[in-house]
DNA sequence: TTGAAAGCGCTAACAC
DNA sequence: GTGTTAGCGCTTTCAA
């Protein structure tokens, strides 16, 4: 039995196609009452559901939109993004299209062809980092950018905002009584968000009157080794050299940290404190103890890039809207150890730990 | 200025919009090959591109598949199975419309019927970790599940061979020289994966002559806090008792494993072997040491389910298709300690860790 | 308050 | 080898 059609119920209530359509679609209040009820009766019980296609040719508006997306869907970091990005979608009547191109040029063209080609109200070009990006052509000039800025400002976009993200993590710790802050970045060039969130970080210490000590600014490459790697070699400097407080780039650099400190019988946030950055679910609150960290808003600039593509919000065509980095206070973080106390019975670092800092893969 | 249509085009090459639609569709091999390069050309000069809509309409096929899932896109587990689906569907020519519900009836509802509305040639329903599901009203009869099974076996369907990974990890552990294995299980009433799990673990023991021990099975919510306090309760046992290796329900649980570990001063693997489970992207990897699991097979059972459900794969339509979960070698399993080597010179455990066993969330 | 007619953009059937 | 015609299923004038 095929698919029931308008007029299948437009016969079996004994009304135009044109009635049915008004009907169901509570247009034109001027249908009587008790017609309406009745079309819509009917509508359910023969299981009618109209043709998206149909309406949408007719319409010019299919209630989809189109994302792009360079991994976000097929890795386990941003996904969040989408979910905001669906739940205003689904908010709004809307469905999502999705497309992950593994950030490969060519796919990405069909992709965006065949989104135009399904007529998409709407498209959402989305990377899983704060980045800058190059805009594909092709891409309606309404597109929302999601967690990237277009290299020409040409489109309105969403990125958090890792300055103050940064800063925010540099408070935490000044305010927790440190003065010797080291900051582990990445080096991967193509995180502008590790720039962001040191100079963050460093207008807070020199609000704080602490000088700048580049000896405590060190580069890894985002995951739990370098960070381990480099947390053990800041944590064997000379007791007066050693930092007591970490702000890592990541929360798995966090990780690497947490590592460090444990093989050098240094407890946290005892002996060292550590902030991290992304709030990585089930990651960072399961770390032991849990990590206080600065949440990148993935949730809400989804949401966020859905409703003012959707237009139920207004955006700022010209510059980039900062979505703030709340921070999530856990356990991580405590005053600086007592000079005398707990670091200095330990004061010889051991040097051949159980398990040497791995090398970097 | 709108959006040409093919009627632009075929004015444009001196034709009628059928030998456009001949032309641009390789379909109808009668068109003049110099017809055809020049309708393409001008297609091209002007920017046409073919209304799926109207497309989809005519010949009732809209190269558009739905997923229904109930978490995948916004939990950063199981990504890698819309890797696989998106994958295999460019390749066929086929867009993905994806909907997580977040495991919400009614969302599911609407969903589906939106799904329907639009005409997806297919479906697949999708959940984020194996189980039986109540199937949906409203859902296609080809549909095809992913990762789950119908409770009914009223749909073809994909799911991880649990038990043959169960029965892969003991015999990893087997191999190794390893007597006394423990399983940290998970009580989550929702995951049948974990008594698939045991039940291979088991027929492999037995197989090698190895008598089942249940106070070497335990039963954690899944979290690193309870694979670690379930390690910790078993290494704490007399020397004799004591288990030489940890089958870990997933990988999260071994990191607990690890830690619970580390704490005692053991090292991984000379005084503790350890097996996960899922090789959960960006964790299983980054452990110290990496650790040894048996891979979830997301990818594949993604890109499974989207053949089939398109009809370039066959299946049998009364039976769950089993895929194989492949072990990841890495470098958390060894040979069991020699007795009177590492073990016996920590024989007393201590009982004040500097960090005691976490409390479950 | 309801209905008839036209048309959204395409392709399939059939003619030429 | 190419063109004419009809129609996919809906909504939107416009008329009654």
């Amino acid at each position: 039995m095929a698919r029931p059609r308008i007029s299948d119920v437009a016969a079996a209530a004994g009304v135009s196609p044109t009635t049915v359509s008004h009907a169901l679609n509570d247009t034109d209040a001027r249908v009587a009452a008790d017609t309406r009820a009745r079309v819509k009766r009917i509508a359910r019980e023969i299981g009618y559901t109209p043709s998206s296609l149909a309406r949408g040719l007719r319409t010019r508006r299919t209630r989809t939109v189109g994302m792009i997306s360079d991994v976000i869907a097929t890795t386990p970091f941003a996904g969040q993004m989408l979910a905001g990005a669906q739940d205003a979608a689904r908010e709004n009547g809307h469905l999502l299209i999705l497309t992950d191109t593994g950030d490969d040029r060519d796919v990405e063209r069909e992709a965006i062809s065949a989104l135009v080609s399904q007529q998409v109200d709407a498209m959402i070009y989305a990377t899983m980092w704060h980045r800058a990006v190059d805009v594909p052509s092709g891409l309606p000039s309404d597109t929302v950018f999601l967690d990237c800025r277009p290299a020409d400002a040409s489109h309105r976009s969403v990125v958090p905002d890792d300055r103050a993200g940064g800063a925010s993590a540099a408070r935490e710790l000044v305010e927790a009584g440190h003065r010797r802050i080291a900051y582990l970045s990445s080096d991967d060039p193509r995180a502008i968000a590790a720039d962001l969130r040191r100079d963050g970080f460093l207008e807070v210490l020199s609000g704080a009157g602490i000088s700048h000590d580049p000896a405590l600014i060190l580069h890894g490459d985002g995951t739990t080794a370098s960070g381990r790697r480099l947390a053990t070699e800041l944590l064997r400097l000379p007791d007066d050299q050693r930092p007591t407080a970490m702000f890592c780039f990541n929360d798995r650099m966090a990780g690497g940290a947490y590592r460090a400190a444990h093989d050098l019988g240094l407890s946290i946030p005892h002996d060292l404190s550590v902030v991290g950055f992304d709030d990585q679910q089930y990651h960072a609150a399961e770390q032991e103890p849990p990590l206080t960290t600065i949440a990148l808003p993935h949730y809400e600039m989804g949401r966020w890039a859905m409703e003012v593509v959707l237009g139920v919000r207004d955006a700022d065509p010209k510059t980039s809207h900062l979505m703030p980095c709340p921070v999530v206070r856990r356990d991580s973080v405590g005053p600086p150890p007592a000079r005398s106390a707990n670091l200095s019975r330990r004061r010889t670092i051991p040097n051949e730990s159980a398990a040497p800092a791995a090398p970097e893969p």
